[in-house]
DNA sequence: CAAAATAGTGAACGTCGTTCAATAATAAAC
DNA sequence: GTTTATTATTGAACGACGTTCACTATTTTG
């Protein structure tokens, strides 16, 4: 692992850039809780505004969609649980097993968030396109290359093609997997993912 | 193959049912015409309709958002091509080559569409996570998931996990490639799926 | 301190997608 | 063939979305 954070908390450049992420912060908050309370479609983004003090205008500036503000807190959660789950992967060996604790993890966080899952994974989708710009990037994205350039260096996945390639790839049917698990009832996602794991390192191909 | 017809050109249901045909088409000619003449963003629905002559709520009736009058052109266009890209693909060996080579096809069509591919994907990625509900199925799933399961008639692929759930990760493969390919410049498309067509069926493991 | 850059405001606007009551055309039932 | 039930279509209006504009307040820079 490198040994810069992988989720700087705030660059803290002066009080312009605290003000602005505590707007966000607060945006966020009020956001959810609104979100928790009526739902997340029930509520628009005048509402939100309102309930937060703050002009609309002031609101999109932040947050251009509603669905960024599920961003911002999903965000701020896996910062605040990122030093937790470092160890939990510590514990496995790099590569492919490191990779599949990672994503049981992953599937209880999405049990105890599923309500909010859907909109989320599409905007996530309708996101993905940008990677050029300077978009924010998910920190999914940046940890799926990690766990993936260990494995390459330990030699459990192939190297001759790019981390981020192989990452953004684990990354699409990652998000396949959750919409299957969220349109279809009854289907351990813990399960579903740990298969899709298996086809995304083994191939489809019969093994030779 | 089958021996039905992958494309029902119309079921034939009906006087009804011809006329709302006849209004689909009409709608979705007008449109195209629109789009081709104005770029897909800034038409708006209601000049759609009209320009087709027709109320807007008859409009969203029929396509409930712009990027629906592109999946319907777009099908119809598939629906015509179909016999000459099946005598095509009888020339190639069942299984992965057969797949690659339907691939090959597919990034000719893109190439000719690239324009609209964006807003289209896009479209088609948010609309993915509907399979038990009545949505018009793509063919592009249709067409993956006999390709599939001829490969697995004929030793090719595995056949532990059901043709369509292997259709669906191919699919969002095949999605994301044509988001790298539209966002990157100087890609050829081409290449890309071989390459991705590549890794799907071997795997991200190095081969044992 | 002055100048430039950034954050915020309220009002208004165009588009989106939906709702409603009402009418016409088609299909099914008697 | 007449009645009955679906289905397609319409215009008008509505709430929400996301943007624009001119203007004020605050922070940063030189």
């Amino acid at each position: 692992m490198s040994n810069k954070p992988a989720f700087p908390s705030h660059p803290d450049a002066g009080r312009r850039e605290r003000k602005r992420q505590q707007q966000c912060d607060h945006l966020a908050d009020t956001a959810w809780a609104l979100f928790e309370a009526e739902g997340f479609e029930a509520v628009t983004m005048e509402r939100i505004a309102e309930a937060g003090d703050v002009s609309k205008v002031t609101l999109y500036r932040h947050f251009p969609v509603k669905e960024a503000l599920l961003r911002h807190v999903f965000h701020r959660e896996l910062r605040e649980a990122w030093p937790a789950i470092q160890s939990e992967l510590a514990a496995a060996r790099p590569g492919r097993a490191r990779l599949a604790r990672f994503l049981q993890l992953q599937a209880a966080w999405c049990e105890s968030r599923r309500g909010y899952l859907l909109p989320y994974v599409r905007f996530r989708m309708s996101d993905m396109r940008r990677p050029e710009e300077g978009r924010e990037r998910s920190g999914m994205d940046r940890i799926f290359g990690e766990l993936i350039a260990q494995g390459q260096a330990c030699g459990d996945f192939r190297q001759d093609i790019a981390a981020p390639l192989l990452a953004m790839h684990l990354q699409f049917v990652h998000l396949a997997t959750l919409l299957r698990w969220l349109s279809e009832e009854g289907l351990s996602l813990a399960d579903e993912l740990a298969s899709m794991l298996n086809l995304v390192c083994d191939g489809m191909a019969v093994r030779s």
